[in-house]
RNA sequence: UGAGGCAUAGCGCAGUUUGGUAGCGCGCUUGGUUAGGGACCAAGAGGUCGUGGGUUCAAGUCCCGUUGCCUCAACCA
């Protein structure tokens, strides 16, 4: 009776997507609504996430000669203003400081929605010389979007980012530098959240407000939509040239630098939620898993139980394993779905009737499958289960994405395609007009080009087409 | 910004049609019994019914305003 009042409690997976998404993500403790508008508290489970998902982020930046650095939360309005496709893309959706100790601004300060502007008017004191280049800076920060809706994660008012910021002495090496990040990117999403994504150059619609180019990687959520989940920017001249940043060549001339901006937010963790959950809630790939394993103990009274867990416990912890264990009193049926709720990827159960075989119970939460194995090889058998989900869990939502891959040669198939949660790669003219229209028609839009591939006529004008363009509808 | 819905205990809800003592389930506290898929018994604690005004002898319930949230649409690196 209790458990399917629970189950009732969270949406239909299918049925009800975007409902289920919200249940799960409150009821597991991720995050709380904050007292703003749109904005919302991380509770310690969900920032733990984070913090795993920043620090696997980090040692790939490092690799890449990337450094760590911080500018300010507020910019001065001029600073906004000086790229002006920036502006007019930023504008509508600032929160603006209009008064500060007591007195009103004679400049009005802008929360930062993005930080080009700022790091540009550092950079052009920074860079003097060819010599400074290349410049490779990255900050972890938050920034504020006035969004007009907003759902945890997806889309905040204020989120939490890194944003990555480089300078070039040439246009090539900044094209090759956004390249290198969208990659490092794509191998953090399926190595590390066992999310597929696709990545390609944007139109010029979808674009950042600002950038000659931006590229995107997109993840196929367990609906069939899709989810930005990261970009990476060539800015060209645009920026280096409003703030000014200019180096002494080999050449000795001056000139403008090109930079790159690229960008992953909390909105991983949404992609994580809504690429591996199931109708029991959350599940973890076990890179970014708060907690990895899971001890449940068993008729704890009986003797040895207890003792049993602690030292399998105090093994776990030994090889780096993050694990707890569940020593509070509720009933064993409480502790596994708890857990499962919570996205656990291995749960231990061990009980008397294991401790007399010297067995444990593996659970794992990705497939639900229960397996008794020996105690006695418990760190071998649950570190090598952890790596076997970490990989079936790529492989299981590739396969979902790829059998959900299909193409279109007129707008009727497109939305067919999408309506039925696919991604349609169909051919495109670059008419912006018809981009619209698709859109307006089948409420999908242009994600990303796909790399590699051609096509002969536009889905929507029947004339030749310029690119193999993935749609799809997006969150 | 449009269209619809919701707001009553920590959570989920009933009660509103027809105004008349503030209810239910879960959770929480205490004690006990339990334990391999959300256990059981007993005794408790907990609510100015989102908010402001109005009608009335009497408002959770009727009227007007307002705020917040949800879904869809629009908007959105």
């Amino acid at each position: 009776m209790a458990k399917e009042q629970f189950v009732e409690q969270i949406a239909d997976i299918e049925k009800d997507f975007p409902q289920w998404y919200t249940d799960v993500v409150l009821k597991t403790k991720l995050v709380d609504y904050g007292p703003v508008k749109g904005t919302m508290v991380i509770r310690p489970y969900g920032y733990a996430v984070w913090e795993l998902i920043q620090k696997n982020l980090d040692e790939m930046f490092k690799a890449e000669g990337v450094e760590n650095a911080y500018f300010p939360l507020l910019i001065p309005m001029s600073f906004l203003t000086k790229e002006a496709e920036h502006v007019e893309g930023f504008a509508p959706e600032v929160a603006v400081v209009t008064h500060a100790g007591g007195e009103q601004l004679a400049e009005p300060l802008v929360v930062r929605p993005t930080s080009e502007t700022v790091i540009g008017h550092m950079y052009s004191k920074w860079v003097q010389s060819y010599r400074d280049l290349p410049l490779l800076i990255n900050q972890w920060c938050n920034v504020m979007r006035w969004e007009k809706t907003t759902r945890p994660f997806l889309r905040t008012s204020e989120f939490l980012w890194q944003e990555g910021h480089t300078v070039h002495a040439s246009a090539q090496e900044a094209e090759e530098e956004t390249q290198k990040m969208l990659g490092v990117y794509k191998t953090f999403a399926e190595n590390c959240l066992a999310i597929p994504v696709v990545t390609g150059k944007k139109t010029e619609k979808e674009k950042f407000a600002g950038a000659i180019a931006t590229y995107g990687m997109e993840a196929m959520m367990k609906d069939g939509k899709s989810l930005q989940a990261g970009t990476s920017h060539y800015l060209g001249q645009n920026f280096s040239k409003a703030f000014d940043i200019q180096f002494l060549d080999k050449d000795s001339t001056q000139k403008y630098a090109y930079t790159t901006s690229w960008g992953v937010s909390t909105r991983l963790i949404g992609a994580i939620i809504m690429t591996h959950g199931d109708q029991r809630g959350l599940v973890f790939p076990p890179k970014v898993a708060p907690i990895q394993t899971i001890i449940v103990p068993i008729a704890a009274k009986k003797g040895g139980v207890n003792e049993a867990c602690a030292e399998l416990e105090a093994k776990l912890k030994n090889v780096g394993i993050r694990v707890k264990t569940d020593y509070t009193d509720n009933s064993p049926g409480w502790k596994f779905n708890e857990w499962e709720m919570k996205g656990v990827p291995v749960r231990v159960e061990i009980g008397p009737r294991d401790l007399e075989q010297g067995k444990m119970m593996l659970f794992r939460r990705d497939t639900l499958e229960k397996i008794s194995v020996s105690l006695e090889n418990a760190v071998e058998e649950i570190t090598a289960l952890l790596a076997t989900i970490q990989k079936d869990m790529l492989a299981a939502a590739l396969q979902r994405r790829e059998e959900r891959i299909v193409y279109a040669n007129s707008v009727e198939e497109l939305l067919k395609g999408v309506e039925t949660g696919n991604f349609v790669k169909a051919g495109w003219c670059e008419d912006r007009a018809c981009e619209e229209q698709i859109k307006a028609q089948t409420a999908a839009t242009s994600r990303v080009y796909a790399e590699g591939e051609t096509a002969e006529t536009c889905v929507c004008c029947g004339k030749k087409a310029k690119h193999m363009v993935i749609f799809a509808r997006a969150y």
